[in-house]
DNA sequence: TCCTAATTGACAATGATTCTCAATAAACAT
DNA sequence: ATGTTTATTGAGAATCATTGTCAATTAGGA
């Protein structure tokens, strides 16, 4: 399920790092154009094979936001989780929990389904940007 | 949160009805082409903006594919809920649980979120498709 | 039936992502 | 350290889903 990683290169050092900066989801164009604006030079075509390679090596996690592009994180637990999204902010909280767990293979083993993944966000408005809100 | 329909056209009738012939989820594109193949005309352009409008007057549900595609289903069960998909087949049945609903609004309050929603999709395997997989 | 504004459809435009391919640079062996 | 091999890079073209444009059409009410 986890592919190795290949060559590290200048380039992936650079894209892995300005993942980890972010303090939540980010999308392949806005880490680009946030490398460039930092000084970096590299490709966009980069940036995105970077990200999958990343991916399937299991230290990033992607989501699909609602507008249908695909957002990166950096991930810390290693392992299966889910999120807690702040749709002001992107900043974002793993969570788990294993009544959910238990309860999506029970779901899908009583209607005869297998080989099952699942996939579970939570979008809402952090504390932070909640009250910045409410203060305007 | 549900905008009323407007018109309503032929077009309009094809995309719905064709949508309820699914047994699951579908593409726009997929349905356009079933559309085509079963003799009507209609434009790709207006099939989006029926299965949007559908989507926005609550009739159906929509769903962003691993692949960033959306996908639209017609909608039995008014109100929140969640799916088990086949990733073969397409074929979904609606599901809800109570727990998870509790669940996610605790975790979202201990981290200090509000305005939460969620999204809880099970990708799997049905009975169905596991069993012509085995016996090919 | 007649009017008028919403709707349609063909195509252009957009936006994200992937592909192509010649030039470059890791990693390994010498 | 140097050369060799092969993955990787980058710029732009290509692709794919989706939305915008706008003249022609049509649903629905007067």
């Amino acid at each position: 399920m986890s592919e190795p990683l290949k060559r590290m290169t200048r380039q992936k050092v650079q894209v892995r790092d300005s993942l980890e900066r972010q303090p939540g989801f980010a999308s392949a164009q806005g880490l680009h154009a946030a490398l460039m604006s930092s000084g970096a030079t590299i490709g966009l075509a980069t940036v995105y094979r970077a990200l999958n390679e990343l991916a399937a090596a299991g230290l990033a996690d992607t989501l699909q936001s609602p507008s249908g592009e695909t957002l990166f994180r950096g991930c810390s637990t290693t392992g299966h989780h889910h999120h807690l999204i702040c749709r002001e902010c992107g900043l974002t909280v793993e969570v788990h929990s294993e009544i959910v767990e238990e309860w999506a293979h029970k779901a899908a083993a009583e209607n005869g389904f297998t080989a099952v993944g699942h996939v579970l966000d939570i979008f809402g408005l952090c504390g932070t940007c909640a009250d910045s809100r409410s203060s305007r």
